[in-house]
DNA sequence: CAGGAGCGCTTGCAATAGCAAGCAGAGCGA
DNA sequence: TCGCTCTGCTTGCTATTGCAAGCGCTCCTG
């Protein structure tokens, strides 16, 4: 949590087009905004509104949440509460199923905070990579 | 859910804030937004960004997520809590972790097409209640 | 070499968000 | 009656968002 800063929108939508490997005018494409914009808004010039970041994550084909918690207009918390909420409010999966996926997901997380080397050897490498 | 038509965040917001019981400028004073602008909101002839609901829903004390979706920045699914979505937009989880998360879950989802009974003979009800 | 394609960025502008100052109406008390 | 308080709304303004037109750079091809 505390390792990504909030407010950094346009550093976060630059790194996730750069791995999306798509250029500045594909993606103006891809979402409908203009191009210079979002040079604008990667570069920190201009503070989209939430209309914009929800076009630019469908082009980005990411969550629209994931911006709106980078631009700070939605709290990193709902997010965290959204995917053990998600899983509870899942009609589709027994309550077995929820509590087996309940107990990954905390794995994850502690072992995100704790021991990334102990259950899974090769997510260390993967996490620096990532972050 | 299907009460509600996404648009009307300014019906919505004179609801929430004739239940609430505030004159326009005492919730004014609650969300440090203008008394004049408030009104041109509730009245559609303004169109709020996200910040401003988000200082709307802290004075009258209720969720932002809920503005969000009135006003159609938040999709009513993903406040539904749609599991895929969730932990795709969940930050604390590296992509990796998510894969996993992901992968399980539809597995689970397959094998509730399959053995779902057989699993858990309590589910389908369930399932029925809630559609 | 020139030209074209692709890249990201600059600039000026129109439209809109959000505000301050103030208006008009209703209700109440002296 | 008048004056005050409260209410919601009007109006004009500034700042900001988002865009269109275009620039400069790099690389590649004929």
């Amino acid at each position: 949590m505390a390792t990504y800063k909030v407010g950094s929108i346009g550093e976060y939508i630059r790194e996730q087009r750069k791995r999306a490997k798509v250029s500045l005018r594909q993606l103006a494409e891809a979402t409908g905004v203009s191009n210079p914009y979002l040079s604008q808004i990667e570069r920190g010039l201009r503070k989209p509104s939430a209309e914009i970041l929800q076009q630019i994550a469908k082009g980005l084909r990411i969550s629209a949440e994931a911006l709106y918690v980078q631009a700070g207009i939605l709290d990193d918390r709902d997010v965290d509460t959204d995917v053990q909420a998600a899983i509870r409010a899942d009609v589709a999966l027994s309550e077995r199923q929820k509590q087996v996926l309940l107990d990954i997901y905390e794995s994850f997380r502690r072992e995100e905070g704790h021991d990334g080397e102990a259950a899974m050897p090769m997510t260390p490498p993967t996490k620096g990579e990532y972050r």
